[in-house]
DNA sequence: TGTACATCAGTGAACGCGCGTTCACTGATGTAC
DNA sequence: TGTACATCAGTGAACGCGCGTTCACTGATGTAC
C-alpha cells in the first residue's frame, strides 16, 4: 500500500476534526465540502470516499464536537475528572470559550442549526448535554433527591449556555465580559440555592 | 402610478416580514433571496429596489422579528404590557412557541448565526435584548437594588432560552415537553428566591 | 530475485443546480399641453 | 377632452460563481509467479 495502516482512518478523523471546528467558526450551512478538505490539507475529489454525504460528515463532526465539549469544559480528563462546579462554570463562561467557539460548546455554537437537523443527530446532541447535566448535577448538594439535582442542573446549564451566546452577540467587549461576570455568579448562586433548600 | 400611495411601503414591511419568519424556521443561510420573493409573492428581480443586499434584508429582518419578539412574548400590548412574570414564562417556555420558531423569540431561533452577522445587527440585537431583561426585571420584587435585579433577570432570561433551544434539539416530544416543564419551574424558582434574598 | 499485475487513497476536472445580483423591459397610472 | 410622454413597482431572463456530487485517472506499494 502507498499508505500506512490505519491511514485512511487517520484521515477520516483528521477531516472530521477540521470540520467539528469550521461548522463551530461559521456555522454549517455557510461552509462547503471543498472548504473543508481544503482546511484539512486534501482535495475534494476524495471526500466521497469518506463520506456518502456532506449530511454525514455533518453528523459525525457534531458527535465528535460534543465529545469534545463534554472532555474538555464538563469533565475535563486533565484533572482526572475532579473539577469543581465553580471550575466548570468559570472555564465555560470564560472569555477564551467566548471568543473560540471552534474548539468550544457545540450547543452554545450551532444551537439554531441542530434544530434542523436530521433526528438521529439530535439524539447524539440530546445524549451528550444530559451528560452534561448530570455532570453539573453530580457536583451538586447530595442531600437532595437525584431528581431535583437534575432539574437545578438543567437550570444551571441553561443559564451557562444562554449566557455564552448572548456574549457572543454583543458587540460592546467590556459589556460581554460583564454578562460572563454575571452569568457565572448567577450560575453559582443557583448551586448554592440549591444546596441551602435541599428539598425537592 | 400604478400603485397606490405607500404601497412600496407595504411591500417592503411585507418581504421583511416573511423573511424574518423563513429565516427563523430555516436559518438566515438556508434561505435564499428568491425563496423569500416567492413566498412574499413576488419575482426575484425587484428585490434590488427595496434593499442593496441579502445583508440589508437580514439586518431588517432581525430587528423586525426582534420587536416582535418583545411585543408578542415579554411584553405583549394585548394585555396593555401587564403580563405578570409567570405568564411571560409560560409562554416563552410553551410547547406552542417550541414548535413555531417562526413566529417566536429571534434568538433561541438564530443564536448562532446572529454571532455571524456584522456589528450593526448585533448591536440592536442586543439592545432588544436589554429590553427583554427590563422587562424580567421590573417585575422582580422591588426590594432588591435595581442592579441586583437585572443581573436576576438576566439569569432568568437566559435560563428562558437556553431551555427553549434545548427543547427544539430532542426529538423525544415527551422529553422535550418536560425539559420546558422544568425550565418553567426553574425560571420561576430563580424568581422567587430573589425575592427572598433581597439583598445584592 | 525480478517482472506483471492488483490495490486503493487521493487527484483534478467536470456535472447540474441554485445562489446573489444585474438589467432591459412591461404596463398601468399621472402629468403636460 | 384627448393625445403624448414620464414615472416607477414589478417582471423575467441572464450573469458569474460556488455548491454538493461524480468519475476517470494517478502512482506508490503489495502480491503472484
Amino acid at each position: 500500500m502507498r499508505y500506512a495502516k490505519g491511514h485512511k482512518d487517520d484521515t477520516h478523523n483528521h477531516i472530521v476534526k477540521i470540520a467539528a471546528q469550521i461548522f463551530r467558526e461559521e456555522g454549517i450551512e455557510k461552509v462547503g465540502v471543498a472548504a473543508v478538505m481544503q482546511r484539512a490539507g486534501l482535495t475534494v475529489g476524495g471526500f466521497y470516499s469518506h463520506f456518502t454525504s456532506k449530511e454525514e460528515l455533518v453528523g459525525e463532526a457534531i458527535g465528535s464536537a460534543a465529545d469534545e465539549t463534554l472532555r474538555r469544559i464538563f469533565n475535563n480528563s486533565d484533572d482526572g475528572g475532579k473539577a469543581s462546579l465553580k471550575l466548570i462554570v468559570e472555564r465555560y463562561l470564560s472569555v477564551a470559550h467566548r471568543d473560540n467557539p471552534g474548539t468550544g460548546c457545540v450547543v452554545a455554537a450551532l444551537a439554531s442549526e441542530l434544530k434542523n437537523r436530521p433526528e438521529e443527530t439530535r439524539a447524539t446532541v440530546t445524549e451528550k448535554t444530559t451528560e452534561a447535566i448530570e455532570c453539573i448535577a453530580n457536583r451538586l448538594s447530595s442531600e437532595a433527591s437525584a431528581k431535583a439535582r437534575m432539574r437545578a442542573a438543567g437550570a444551571i446549564w441553561a443559564v451557562m449556555v444562554g449566557t455564552l451566546q448572548l456574549s457572543r452577540i454583543v458587540p460592546d467587549k467590556g459589556l460581554s465580559t460583564q454578562i460572563l461576570k454575571d452569568g457565572i455568579a448567577n450560575a453559582l448562586k443557583l448551586a448554592s440555592e440549591m444546596e441551602k433548600s435541599n428539598a425537592t
